[in-house]
DNA sequence: TATTGACATACGGATAACCATATATAATAA
DNA sequence: TTATTATATATGGTTATCCGTATGTCAATA
């Protein structure tokens, strides 16, 4: 994983606000995050597996849903800049955020997190 | 300055490079980055400028030769960020500062950076 | 003032990135 | 087994990005 192309992960709005949100939250759905975005299911799916094989995110399935999580295999310094722009640039998200705060369709988690 | 726009300047080999070998040298000049980078002087001035225009550089002028450094009046997760990402993968630019120590044109400082 | 060296910018053309739409897969429920 | 929900992938078109080449600008020097 070179500098370049971990930033090349980040340099688009919605992958950006995927992994915002993902640090954010610990864990989130593919219907979370499209809902939170507000955008086609087909466009999060694409950016999420473009994420997950560039190994910035894990998945793991539960019943018919997938949860995405930051990959704990990530370089230390790479985890450290996600967190970083999460923290310092909260209103980047802040919309984003409530979105997700008032969805309704939310899953259930049967398995905690991490 | 949001996230995205921040990250699409370190989304490209030639600007990410600029930006490590600036945060590792304190200011470089266009020659010095051409030869470091052993890339075309028009390519590095046409991404050293982008990189100007979105304030992640600041550039002063002595004599012939243009000087480029981190802009102190970026955000400072936004510096955090560039020096972290130089200490953090210094093979990434090892030749270039190989290249850029053996360098003769290297012109002299008369004014101290920063 | 003419020349040289350092740097900036303008102009196409090539490539990569992104998107909407349609369709496929996989798990669950009826 | 059929239908439904959640997610993934494939296709083609559009836009953005990057580059090489040519040329312009500015300061220093002859």
């Amino acid at each position: 994983m070179t500098p370049v192309q971990f930033y090349k992960c980040l340099a688009d709005e919605t992958r950006a606000k995927c992994l915002m949100l993902i640090s954010h939250e610990k864990e989130l759905c593919v219907c979370e995050l499209t809902e939170a975005l507000q955008a086609s299911q087909p466009k999060v799916s694409r950016h999420l597996a473009q994420l997950r094989e560039y190994g910035l995110l894990k998945d793991r399935r539960e019943g018919q849903w997938i949860f995405y999580s930051i990959n704990p295999a990530l370089p230390e310094w790479a985890v450290d800049v996600i967190n970083l722009t999460t923290q310092k640039n909260m209103p980047f998200i802040k919309n984003n955020l409530k979105l997700l705060k008032d969805f309704a369709g939310r899953p259930e988690r049967t398995q905690v997190c991490c």
